[in-house]
DNA sequence: TTTAGCACTCTCGAGCGTCGAGTGCTAAGA
DNA sequence: TCTTAGCACTCGACGCTCGAGAGTGCTAAA
């Protein structure tokens, strides 16, 4: 957009001041924001030119003047100072991000947590496995006559596990034999490679005993298809009342049913590279939920395959520069964090819950990274 | 409390359609709820008898009545007739609990999510361990000279594992060494006998190679905490915008902050017995938060030491019969599904999602029943 | 091109009267 | 002693007017 210094001037001024103060801006108020020598008139009629350029409008005549969408795009775009990350809240991010994250099964969680306690907005997180998942190695655990735990290990390391109770006793010789076969025939291959014809040629292989090819092939079918699923949490949805947006309590309902909709969330635009921040403002998203409410989201990597997407949602009235800041950081901590070397520096153990003494804990820590499969119970808590 | 029945007859007209209208109740709509010949006259003059025992309270000198606190809990003690679940609603129970939900690991927010559906409140779940935790079985295995998978039966019957990577490489060898020496010292104790000793008493048994012996006890003592913990869960706190006690937009603000602190929802009422209901109605709740709100819990049965609970929170405004029978049969449900035999009827492994083939499905149920311990990874998500 | 001046528009809140719902009281009737 | 018709009274909700204040667009002069 090609505008006169002027003008941009005048638009900045609108666009901060109107985010601060959430009050329509008028031609004075610009004036003395800018400690120009202009007069309010010269800045009417420049704020008049923004409008009919579609910058600016008024939520009425003889109110102060507002910014559009494609008003704060141009701002985002061309006029906004990056700010980065305070101090005070790079240390909030750092203590949320140091030991306690990583140990705990319920990530996605946290991660939101944090997003929108930082933010003051309502925070969505979500990762998922992009490649192909399959399984890189099985093993049978014989426990009872009755009873066996498969455990299989995925290709992007993470390890799920099973406890099989059978209604009529089993060999548990029989499990070797699974296990060269099932390491055999099962290993590298997707989810929708598992028919039931290769079901069926090792239950004859095996000689089946009940069932027991089935279940296992059933609990590989389930945990590739679970695996690759795009987990999504929202948190402090409630965050949306605190802005005078939504002040029409159905406006805020409306969003914050949208954003329980783990579907529409999975639709929300998204960056296409890790770090990168995508901004997407007002009538930008394609949602007509969102159509007076703006979306910021960032990528990370998250370590293997995997990536993931936090992001916040409020309205256009919104400290772009400073949430894109708080957004970053958080995707920068947690992509060192995750992938690869990062965890080692990040101090598995080193919480204070887990050790018992003090000795323990720093001793070994350099005994190397390891990755944290706690498994679920029936709960989906630990 | 002893009331003429007349008296309780107005009382339970008042209750009623205050629940239902929301408007404070006047003498004349009750005449006319009861079928009454009595004069509107009659009535106001128990009606303030009504509110003179604390029953019954006025918003303002000629605004009809509302009931309190105590004239709910006389009402919900006394008056109210139970009634059970609409054949509708048992559909949505029966459908949501029918296999689904038992076989995905985020259970609680699954029943959270099914109960505020069908109450149209803010609904928690929890569940939590009430036993000591231990484990009652190790496995390693070796996956390669830098790497190996820790597996552990803990005693409920669920499977934790973990992956590990050293630094430096390690001898398999000393596996079946580590093995027997945690199955020998670690199993059968409880998290708080992991002391510094015993772990150094296994390092000097094993002859430690690089801490991996306490890695494998910080593993022991991470997930005995982690499983014995309460877990909560909140879903459709919007729900609560839907009703006008909450038309001021901070009292829901207030609530909903408060219920998504999971150490409040930890010290709300529970009901002592699986299967029961417990109601407490605005002043009677300790929390200040809810002074005007009710809470509705009840407590189900999910196997083994693992008891659940599942809870509502409204204005004290609340068809409480209705809620209850919502909640009983959900926890009925739930009871069934989770504790023993349930879980076969359930249909493990009947749903859709899953099987590749019918035959395959059908063919195959009869061989047990599995216990699902799909492990998180470290996304907190499947 | 800028600016002072001015008429104009629109929102917001205060103040005020009306309406209607519902009450409490009283006195008469059963 | 209980019930009821009648009536005066209270209070919130609603709608109306009006003035204040903020901000505009236009015009004419610098």
């Amino acid at each position: 957009m090609n505008l006169s210094e002027r003008k941009k001037g005048i638009l900045s001024a609108v666009v901060e001041l109107y985010v601060k103060t959430a009050e329509p801006v008028g031609s004075k108020a610009v004036v003395e924001a800018l400690g120009s020598a202009l007069s309010s008139a010269t800045v009417r009629s420049e704020m008049s030119e923004l409008e009919s350029m579609g910058l600016l409008e008024q939520p009425h005549t003889s109110a102060g003047r507002i910014p559009t969408s494609p008003g704060y795009r141009v701002y985002v775009n061309e006029l906004m100072r990056n700010q980065s990350i305070s101090n005070d809240d790079a240390i909030v991010v750092n203590n949320a991000l140091d030991g306690k994250l990583i140990t705990r099964p319920y990530m996605l969680d946290e991660v939101g947590h944090l997003t929108s306690r930082l933010t003051k907005y309502p925070a969505y997180a979500m990762a998922g496995v992009t490649g192909m998942m399959s399984i890189a190695r099985f093993d049978f655990i014989n426990v009872d006559s009755y009873t066996f735990i498969i455990v299989a290990l995925l290709n992007n390391d993470t390890v799920k596990n099973k406890l099989v109770h059978l209604t009529t006793p089993y060999n548990p010789a029989i499990l070797p034999k699974l296990s060269a076969i099932f390491n055999a025939s099962f290993t590298g291959i997707p989810e929708n490679k598992i028919t039931a014809s290769l079901i069926n040629a090792t239950e004859r292989a095996v000689g089946d005993t009940g069932g027991i090819v089935a279940i296992i092939a059933g609990f590989v079918i389930e945990l590739l298809v679970e695996v690759k699923a795009l987990g999504a949490r929202v948190s402090g949805a409630v965050n949306l009342l605190d802005h005078p947006e939504y002040k029409d309590v159905r406006k805020a309902q409306q969003i914050i049913r949208y954003l329980s909709d783990t579907n529409e969330l999975k639709k929300l635009p998204a960056p296409l590279e890790t770090g990168e921040v995508k901004i997407t403002i007002g009538s930008e998203n394609l949602a007509n939920e969102l159509k007076d409410s703006s979306v910021v989201a960032v990528k990370y990597d998250a370590g293997g395959d995997t990536q993931g997407l936090i992001g916040i949602i409020g309205p256009t009235r919104m400290d772009y520069s400073k949430i894109a800041s708080h957004l970053s950081y958080i995707a920068q901590g947690l992509s060192l964090l995750l992938s690869g070397a990062g965890a080692y520096h990040a101090g598995l153990y080193a919480n204070a819950d887990k050790p018992r003494d003090e000795d323990f804990n720093k001793e070994h820590i350099h005994a190397g990274h390891t990755k944290n499969n706690v498994g679920d119970d029936d709960f989906g808590e630990d």
